[in-house]
DNA sequence: ATCGACCGGTCGC
DNA sequence: TGCGACCGGTCGA
């Protein structure tokens, strides 16, 4: 909030001094929980037209009376959004609301004009195209102007927040519940970026990611065995694999996840069914989770690696331990991957979007060669 | 909005036009999505303060000289609230924004009075106790005052939303994402509502339902064989019975969910091993689900029932062919139970908060008299 | 402090 | 059209 407008606030005190309220009557008076007085008028938080119109009406002021002496000065007005970026020195601070902290946010080696760069493709394609272009589009451009950052700290971070920006959307759509709409089409669109960002690569080994269409989904989980409504509709992304003779042949299914959470099990009875039949069941993540704080760290859910004197999560170990998927690659440079030469079941790879070249696509690549008998 | 406050915000073209700028010049300097002028200036969506100064300062006006003209006359100036109700006739309307909807629900032989008394439990518990305490008992008179309501819909129109709504909470707490709060808070009260209700009448019947305390709850599970650190994680209520010696025996564990989405076969695994034991596995569940619309329909997730014409929906499946649970209640009339008579693997009741002597009761009496051989 | 499960608006099919 | 899976702030343990 701007100062003068919190130092007007503040008059809102003097005002019900004035017409003889304390702050709890006020509260009574407009059904509101304990505190909300003290809040508006310390300036912490900013009431609605309405609200502060109810307040004014019952003091007996207007709002033109209480804005008279507001002179904001020579400071910049700026209007309040989500997300909002400042250059310190070589790097970015991004700023945005994250419960009741106002949280910053460092990328390292980062500018002003890039992040604009990036929120721009984000407006322009929400405004005329897709939501999963638009973020698809804004996630590749981000890792590809900062391929030094944390990828899962530019999806968490930056793309999620951009997106819930109401005025980062066109207009015709206010109204949506962003957090709850960035779930759906982040979740989806995350999907698509592996894809987008593999396949390329993928094509000079042979092997092809796709989402495909409901009825080319079902037909080529079919050849896999997979014939069950429940395999249809948790299946993310098919892995193809080019034979000899040119021919395709689907040999297994990558689950996507944005974040962990309970929901890590959903994937579990397709992922065995898999495994058993000797196809990839692999899971890519951004692994992103972060306490509410003034400076969050995206630690990520996978915790301590085993071996070590502190509690292993049960994320981890349903990994590790059971096998769950037959690797995890997770692109959050903060989480840890299993240590090289542990014993393991199952291995968890760190990966970032610096070179499509990397431990993922060998993990397709060795188990396509395996299949065919090479 | 106040629809004088409305007129004042369609004054807003006036300035803009004399000041020489097009909605989409101001949209571009604003760094805003298309649209959003427009909307601003046709009373569609207030404004924050930051961004009616940012607007007022690019025309060359000041808060102050806007609000000059704003007169409310006669009509009451109220605070916008997150859950507003009406009286109409015999019944009570619910007023909730819904996605892009001003939503509103009619609660049957109502009166407003009857919604401030269980407005009033939730806010006063909210400032002194806890959530769940208030969510629990703000629940439990909504269903006392008004037991030929649909449980449904008190919870997901009348609790959840009034939870939501800011001003019910102490003004400490601001800033909290309490949609996010809900569903944590909410669900974790919607099992001590089950326990609450049933417990009384239960103990007429040497049954008891407990959350017991982790060390508890682990020592229970191990007695029904449950040792993994995933049962203990999945596992929400207890049942218990007293035997003739007066010993008491865990002997199942209830499933708590207020809707379904993907989110029904996380418990699959636990439920499972309990049906395989001769355990009672049920899934409670008010199965709250409608479309975003002005007149919302909480129809719920269930679908048609078997053997018609329409689709069979995969929820439905998991429970009356599949058995992933040995029963599920649901509290929502508008959901279909399985028709009476139907050869299914497990069966859907519907059941109301009206009498704890219904079909969930008996299906645990039913089945602690089978375990003891009677 | 860390770790766990809670759920519902969204939007493609 | 209605059904389906998407995910992250919360808050007890």
């Amino acid at each position: 909030m701007h100062p003068e407008l919190a130092a007007l606030f503040r008059s809102l005190t003097d005002l019900r001094v004035s017409a003889g309220y304390t702050a709890e009557a006020v509260e009574e008076k407009l059904v509101m929980g304990p505190g909300w007085i003290e809040r508006f008028e310390s300036g912490m938080d900013e009431p609605s037209f309405g609200t502060l119109a109810a307040l004014l009406a019952l003091y007996g002021h207007s709002l033109s009376d209480f804005f008279e002496s507001l002179d904001f000065g020579d400071e910049a007005v700026i209007v309040d959004r989500h997300l909002a970026a400042e250059e310190v020195g070589e790097s970015l601070v991004l700023h945005f609301p994250m419960g009741s902290h106002a949280a910053e946010v460092t990328i390292p080696d980062a500018s002003l004009d890039e992040f604009n760069q990036v929120l721009l493709v984000l407006r322009d394609e929400l405004a005329s195209g897709s939501a999963r272009e638009a973020i698809v589009n804004c996630f590749l451009k981000a890792v590809e102007l900062w391929p030094h950052a944390n990828p899962s700290d530019l999806w968490y971070f930056l793309v999620a927040h951009a997106y819930q920006d109401d005025f980062n959307h066109p207009a015709k759509s206010a109204g949506k519940d962003w957090a709850q709409s960035w779930k759906r089409a982040g979740g989806w669109s995350l999907e698509a970026i592996f894809v987008n960002h593999y396949n390329k690569y993928l094509a000079t080994q042979g092997i092809r990611l796709d989402m495909p269409a409901p009825d080319e989904k079902k037909r080529l989980l079919g050849m896999m065995g997979l014939t069950s409504q429940a395999d249809l509709e948790k299946s993310d992304v098919l892995v193809l694999g080019k034979a000899p003779d040119g021919s395709e042949h689907p040999f297994g299914v990558i689950h996507v996840k944005a974040s962990f959470a309970e929901r890590r099990t959903d994937d579990a009875p397709l992922s065995a069914k898999l495994i058993r039949s000797n196809y990839v069941s692999p899971l890519l993540t951004m692994d992103c989770k972060a306490s509410p704080s003034a400076k969050p760290n995206n630690r990520g859910e996978l915790g301590p690696v085993q071996g070590g004197l502190e509690k292993v999560s049960s994320k981890r170990l349903d990994i590790e331990e059971d096998r769950i998927f037959d690797a995890v690659f997770v692109y959050n440079r903060n989480s840890l991957p299993t240590p090289v030469g542990a014993a393991t079941a199952a291995r968890i790879y760190i990966c970032t979007f610096a070179d499509p070249d990397d431990s993922f696509s060998r993990h397709l690549i060795k188990k396509w060669k395996d299949r065919q008998g090479i």
